[in-house]
DNA sequence: GAATTGTGAGCGCTCACAATT
DNA sequence: GAATTGTGAGCGCTCACAATT
């Protein structure tokens, strides 16, 4: 059994192969100018005894660690179970593995774990960068950020955003891209439910719908707005207001929104897509499905991920948003598929 | 804008003190033996600067990181909307905040990804231990971690259990009592549907229910065992061939599994707990409800996490267990609520 | 003489440069 | 003279000890 000595140096290594201990440094960093039959013998010396580098002597001096930390504020059992912190998990795995990162996730939890995160992860050693998405819990946390973290990334739109490298989707064209959408296939009251002010998405979002309200001609009645916690609930709760307002389309938010609306046009009697038209926002992977299936539009989760990760790799400091495009994914929740079935 | 300067140093802070770098190191790390005015003084100064101390030249010389890892080798979109990792990582978290520990999650993605974690992340460096969970997919990281790390604390039964510190609960016994409840509440045919064999656990409470069975006097049947996947598809097909078998009580060795057990009655028109009582094993929090109400062995989930950071934290390296004791929660699917309203 | 402070060394690497082939 | 190797210094801390009050 091979026992795996403890602490094997540099130094040590150099003397079993017998090289100095910069010729094992530049083999271990694949540097040029080494000859192939002594990088051989110390790649030998290395295997057989297991040797790994230390890693705190390696960061003391390049003054990088190579691990990149998702900063998750959000309560720990809200973010077990939501999609989009999984799509976005899993954007950032890949970009790490593309650029040979340790990704790591660090669950912040009160106040006291906000002073860790702000000093002793991301200030002075830990990571070398830092993602965090934006909501109404990190505005604090983004705000320590920003003065100490040398590399930070945000995902989302904070209420202050100033000065920040971002990432963030095309919240405002996706939007106006639904209510298009809708209005092209012949409704006439379009309304608008989404999440109350300290969502920033929501206002682009409503701004998108108000776009294409207006470049359609169409009165932007702030009759037909609801604004409501972002939740199913939240959403049934605005549409049991915004339905006797007889709307033939509703373009709402977000997604788990658009399954309490789903729902309360159920209990309401209210049929999707003939009565009411559905069109949501998010288009997660892993979302469990809806009845009838959900128009939405897709926000590109896993690229944002990847981007995120890229722009914390890059060399540029200066601020910088970087907004990635949704598409619309047709479902049955709006009516067009059943018109295309319709023999024309 | 107290411009946070990026790299001061002890020495630095030291000379504005007007000490030297040592007492500026006491007071950072509260050692005794320092005159009240000077440490006011030091801790002004540190305060003004923004100084934070060099992680990595900590690391170095401490051989200590501070940082504690849950090593998950599920795939991510699993690991995201389980309840068990939520629970455990809820518990994980407490016990890190007591101990001033870091915690850090380290997702981990295919064979590339378990080598990294391997080498660079706990061989020589990031973490000062790591936490990992048993199961099918970390099998051979385990192994590997085994050898290398300096402490890890696996939680559950891994098939290769040599030499491990470990926590788990008391799957046997747990199971053992969920049956001879269902013998008290005067079922005679129980049946017990758990997971395949590469779940050591699946095992263990296999062998509770053998026990409570032989303790009652009752013959082991094998034939009202079914053993599949530990889904709720899983727990739906094993019913569906164990029900003919005309059970009137079925220890289910997970919820999730239960939940499909549940289904499968409703499909067969069999009645809980009238026909068929049910007891399943697992009552984590943030698990969905069913209906009818489940009876469950409910393991101490927010326990195993503190216990494993504790273990983590003390000093015994000698392989250890420790087992953690469960309860019994009634719901309605035992038909023991039942009994207790009646009139005695 | 006990409490308080400072000095020297060293943790294990990487990098610039000098010394070797 | 170009490719290859080794030496010295230093990254920013902590600890043991010596020196000071």
């Amino acid at each position: 059994m091979n026992e795996t000595r403890q602490h094997l140096t540099l130094e040590e290594i150099g003397e079993i192969a017998g090289v100095s201990r910069s010729t094992v440094s530049r083999v271990l960093n694949n540097h040029p100018h080494v000859r192939p039959e002594i990088r051989t013998r110390v790649e030998e010396v290395i295997a057989e005894t297991g040797y790994l580098p230390n890693q705190a002597a390696r960061a003391l001096v390049s003054d990088r660690t190579g691990l990149i930390g998702l900063v998750m504020a959000t309560d720990v059992d809200e973010l077990f179970g939501d999609p989009y912190y999984s799509a976005l998990v899993h954007g950032i795995q890949e970009g790490c593995s593309e650029s040979d990162s340790i990704f790591s996730i660090f669950p912040v939890y009160g106040e006291h774990g906000e002073t860790v995160v702000l000093s002793t992860l991301v200030a002075r050693g830990f990571v070398d960068g830092v993602i965090i998405t934006a909501g109404p819990g990190s505005e604090r946390l983004i705000a320590g950020l920003r003065q100490r973290s040398k590399r930070m990334v945000v995902v989302g739109h904070p209420l202050d955003d100033r000065g920040l490298l971002r990432v963030d989707v095309e919240n405002r064209a996706g939007s106006a891209s639904a209510v298009a959408h809708l209005i092209g296939l012949g409704r006439a009251r379009v309304g608008f439910i989404g999440p109350t002010p300290e969502y920033v998405f929501g206002f682009e979002r409503l701004a998108g719908y108000q776009d294409a309200m207006a470049e359609s001609g169409r009165p932007v009645d702030d009759g037909l707005v609801r604004l409501e916690e972002p939740t199913a609930e939240g959403g049934r709760r605005a549409a049991m207001t915004l339905l006797p307002e007889r709307p033939d389309a509703i373009h709402v938010a977000t997604d788990p929104m658009a399954v309490g609306v789903l729902r309360a046009c159920r209990e309401q009697g209210v049929r999707v897509p003939d009565d009411v038209a559905v069109v949501g926002f998010d288009g997660l992977p892993s979302a469990p499905p809806t009845e009838p299936s959900l128009t939405t539009v897709v926000q590109p989760v896993n690229e944002v991920g990847r981007t995120a990760v890229e722009l914390l790799q890059g060399e540029h400091t200066e601020p910088r948003v970087v907004s990635l495009p949704t598409t619309l994914r047709l479902g049955e929740s709006c009516g067009a598929r059943r018109q295309q079935d319709r023999p024309s």
